[in-house]
DNA sequence: AGAATACTTGAATAGTTATTCAAGTATTCA
DNA sequence: TGAATACTTGAATAACTATTCAAGTATTCT
């Protein structure tokens, strides 16, 4: 059985890796369909350690995953209920 | 018209504010029905200034409003579809 | 008016986070 | 095996954020 204090220990973690330009535009662009580390680098133009270091803060969250080939490194969303709440949080501030 | 990046930086300002415990458990505690700062302050067992300081950052991205009545000033939720995010990361947290 | 209550604000500081750089590992290809 | 590609990691640092403390404003009460 998970407390209420626990609860909002997640949910406070999980806004804070999602308050963060970067990381947005990462996971928007990874739910597109799942890319390599230089693809999402080159799409969100920012430099290949930084994204790597992001992703590395999605995987720890569990919001992202990936699926390994050859010397690439695929990466997908993991959690779809949180890309669900990012979306909604961006289409309200299109209001 | 409001472009997409404008609508990624409102998302991430609000993810930010939300991505604190001390500001959540201040807008669970208000959304309870509306509350004075000591009120909240003891609710949530901080000291009465850090709440304030809280509360401007809930002001400043417009989460909270107050209603003046006397020297109290009894605070409220302003954004509810911002509380609903909130409940519904906590509800996915619990899982 | 003066004291008390309710709240805000600014400055200081301690802790956290983002970004860069340089070095590391893993895999492929010649 | 050695070079190249793809990615990760750790350390350094710069920027940001949370909290506290002390001083400020506004309102009420006597």
């Amino acid at each position: 059985m998970i407390t209420m204090k626990e609860q909002v220990k997640v949910a406070e973690e999980t806004f804070k890796v999602l308050g963060n330009r970067s990381r947005i535009t990462i996971l928007l662009e990874i739910a597109e369909g799942e890319k390599c580390v230089h693809e999402i680098a080159d799409a969100v133009d920012q430099s290949f350690s930084n994204v790597s270091h992001h992703l590395k803060t999605l995987r720890d969250t569990r919001l992202v995953d990936y699926r390994k080939e050859g010397r690439h490194k695929y990466y997908r969303i993991l959690d779809d209920h949180v890309l669900k709440i990012l979306r909604k949080c961006i289409d309200h501030a299109g209001e």
